[in-house]
DNA sequence: TCTTGACCTTCCGGTTACTAGAACCTCCAT
DNA sequence: ATGGAGGTTCTAGTAACCGGAAGGTCAAGA
């Protein structure tokens, strides 16, 4: 099948296909005599398998390595938890962060009359009126 | 003072003070005969103000607009919540697709022994042994 | 005065994971 | 034969910067 095909398929864009395979993801596609891509349906497993992992918040090279996992029989079970774990870990930070801020807004709301009139404390507060802080320094660590 | 103080004292770094220049979050620098860009206090303030906003997650357009409402005084308290009401909203639905993704990892993680053992429910998941699906079709919306 | 070193300047490239579009080629059906 | 759908490569843009190169500037010490 050709590439439109695989991306019907599997729900990853031609573009993205392309893309993936640029970027060593997958390994090169076969090609037909004029040159297009062709693709069996073990391809399409895989461009499955990378589209349910990159929708878990894997990044590329995470999911480079759980197909490098997936493909190997002799894999441990422990190096794929491992992968997960670290990924729960990045997105567990991430929440933190983001809740964190959103607490900040929320208790600066609260505060805002949210009418015609000038004074907010929102703004009071992004300008430096020293009141309480609660993200603060939150970005680096990102 | 030049780019290094005003750097140390907003604690935004000169290259971040140059880039919000080139993208019009803030005016031009004022510069010395030599090309040096000085800053006065003030501007100090302003990089401060920008980098609080960053810091709860408003992107770099949101600061623009902060900004602007900031320096105008007759502005309307509601018009700043309603950025604020916005940056929550953003910031629950990402917390929404994190905790989604983490509920499916964390499920998956318990069912795997995590040991030497090839077998592992993580992959054949991803590999789509249609089990159950938390996520799915989160990514777009994201 | 000269030099050294710290600091400044601009500009280019890299980061992440794609997407849009241009210019061109190929395939199939009418 | 031709039209249109779909393929190909390549470049550039997205967000918000960071790193580094090449070169100019400034203040202090020898």
């Amino acid at each position: 099948m050709n590439i439109g095909e695989a991306a019907a398929r599997s729900g990853v864009p031609s573009k993205t296909i392309r893309y993936y395979e640029s970027v060593g993801l997958i390994p090169p596609a076969h090609r037909t005599a004029s040159g297009y891509r062709i693709y069996t349906e073990a391809d399409v497993q895989t461009l499955r398998f990378v589209s349910r992992a990159r929708g878990l918040g894997f990044s590329v090279a995470d999911c480079a390595n759980l197909l490098a996992l997936w493909q190997d029989t002799a894999r441990a079970s422990a190096d794929v938890k491992a992968l997960a774990r670290q990924q729960v870990d990045r997105i567990e930070a991430k929440v933190a962060e983001l809740q964190s801020m959103k607490e900040t807004l929320e208790d600066l709301m609260e505060r805002c009359h949210g009418d015609a009139r000038p004074d907010c404390p929102i703004l009071s507060d992004l300008a430096g009126s020293a009141s309480r802080c609660h993200v603060q320094e939150t970005r680096k660590t990102a």
